[in-house]
DNA sequence: AAAAAAC
């Protein structure tokens, strides 16, 4: 569908009839050339037609409702130090608390030069300092929607002078369930504005909400949606559930991986699999919703400062975050949702940067495996991971199924209970023959030695070699 | 099924 011959010449940020003063501040972030979404995009924001776009994150789309927004309210801007100077005049809504502070952080860099204020409010913290910014005016607010509801409640925030409105990563924010928040935003906002809808997917719902909240959108599309940037090396790695944890080093230590974000799908596993990188040496910090935003702030700046090699993560950290140059992802788990499979592997690759990203897949995730390569149509190169010693109690606690104690979870991870270890394992086959290595037989005398399994040679040579082609036995219904 | 977001 892409057209070759639409790569003329380098575009430069000047054509657009950018202030001298935003120039400037996108010289000094040592930007040069306008990424696709922003040569399309910045023209259409300026003329001050309504926007839908489709844009994967890492493709600068930020900056490309940024940079024209504050060019339309420089003219207006006023260097009187009045609040009633500075209404709010654009809008920015994120469905997490990290995008906002990261939408919050480049809008300040771009508008470092001009008199134009911003701010960002998002819950998990006092309100208190937020208020007191937002009574002193902001011209641009950038916010989640529950924290901007409840300042709009206690009339700190006033939106009826909004003329740009922004909507980031609308399909994620209907996905939370944040409609009804939007419609009452909306409807605090003047009719007679301009509104931008960013969203991966136009799905029908989003369809819906534009079509109802914008007047002649203006479609635009970089990279078809659901499509995954060809500079990012996917790799599935087939491993037994319980060997996820050992996979997880392997593949650090392995590529001497020092900054990589690691996804599972539950807080719990999140914070689990944290602590069990740490005890493997690996500098590790999880990031999820059940951490207080204090925590969350302060692992991703220790990350992005390279002080955590791995980032253990939920999908808070799916959509929208910028981390320079991540080298690689890993899935511990597949996602559920095919989409969001894209999103995490967006954090990978970005900029032109190549990346990798690497998926563990264990049997009972192989319909997950399918879903993602429908969605991103085309077949993942999957091999096998053999895990020299795996850590089998997860797993085993797991398949001891209703014996399971309701706070086991909670410690598993402790390989003192030596009790709990003695079934043998029952998807070994999964990449068997065992064959320990060294360092697995000196695991294998540590104090707490696991059960190896049953003996390889009772599974057939096919479900060594076919992976995923065993059923696996179900344990529920 | 799980995650996210206001107090």
């Amino acid at each position: 569908m892409s057209d070759p011959a639409v790569t003329p010449v380098q575009p430069t940020f000047d054509q657009f009839g950018l202030a001298a003063e935003i120039l400037k501040a996108i010289a000094e972030q040592g930007y040069t050339t306008p990424t696709p979404i922003q040569a399309q995009a910045i023209p259409v924001v300026l003329s001050g037609r309504d926007v839908m776009g489709a844009a994967q994150t890492g493709t600068g789309k930020t900056a490309s409702f940024s940079l024209p927004i504050i060019q339309r309210l420089l003219p207006q801007a006023s260097t009187s130090a009045s609040p009633a100077r500075h209404p709010v005049r654009a809008l920015i809504l994120t469905p997490t608390r990290e995008l906002a502070d990261q939408v919050a952080a480049n809008v300040q860099s771009y508008a470092k030069h001009t008199p134009l204020r911003s701010a960002v409010v998002f819950g998990g913290v006092d309100m208190n300092p937020q208020s007191a910014e937002l009574r002193r005016g902001v011209e641009i607010l950038i916010a989640t929607p529950g924290r901007l509801l409840d300042h709009v409640q206690q009339k700190t925030a006033n939106l009826g002078q909004v003329q740009i409105l922004v909507l980031d990563e609308a399909d994620r924010m209907l996905d939370m369930g944040f409609l009804p928040d939007l419609q009452r935003i909306l409807n605090l906002l003047p009719k007679e504005r301009q509104t931008l809808l960013f969203s991966a997917t136009f799905s029908g719902e989003i369809k819906k909400l534009a079509s109802t909240y914008l007047r002649n959108p203006q479609t635009i599309e970089v990279a078809r949606s659901n499509s995954t940037a060809a500079n990012v090396t996917q790799i599935v790695y087939e491993v037994a559930e319980g060997d996820k944890q050992g996979a997880v080093v392997k593949l650090i230590r392995e590529r001497g991986l020092k900054q990589v974000i690691v996804f599972c799908n539950s807080k719990i596993g999140a914070g689990r699999l944290a602590r069990q990188l740490e005890r493997d040496g690996v500098v590790a910090s999880a990031i999820h919703g059940d951490k207080s935003q204090l925590e969350r702030m302060q692992a991703l700046d220790a990350f992005k400062r390279g002080e955590i090699e791995a980032l253990v993560a939920t999908d808070v950290a799916a959509r929208g975050l910028d981390i320079v140059e991540l080298p690689a992802v890993i899935n511990f788990d597949l996602p559920f949702n095919a989409e969001d499979y894209v999103h995490r592997i967006g954090r990978t690759g970005r900029a032109g940067a190549s990346g990798d990203a690497l998926s563990l897949c264990s049997p009972n995730e192989r319909k997950q495996l399918a879903e993602i390569e429908k969605l991103i149509k085309k077949p993942l190169e999957v091999e096998r991971l053999v895990v020299d010693a795996p850590v089998r109690h997860q797993r085993e606690e797991r398949e001891r199924g209703g014996r399971r104690e309701r706070d086991d979870r909670r410690r598993s991870g402790t390989f003192e209970r030596g009790a709990h270890h003695r079934h043998a394992p029952v998807d070994d086959f999964f990449f068997k023959p065992y064959e320990p290595s060294p360092a697995a037989i000196k695991r294998e005398e540590a104090p707490n030695p696991e059960p190896v399994g049953k003996p390889a040679s009772k599974q057939p040579l096919a479900a060594l070699l076919g992976g995923f082609g065993m059923p696996r036995k179900t344990t529920s219904s």
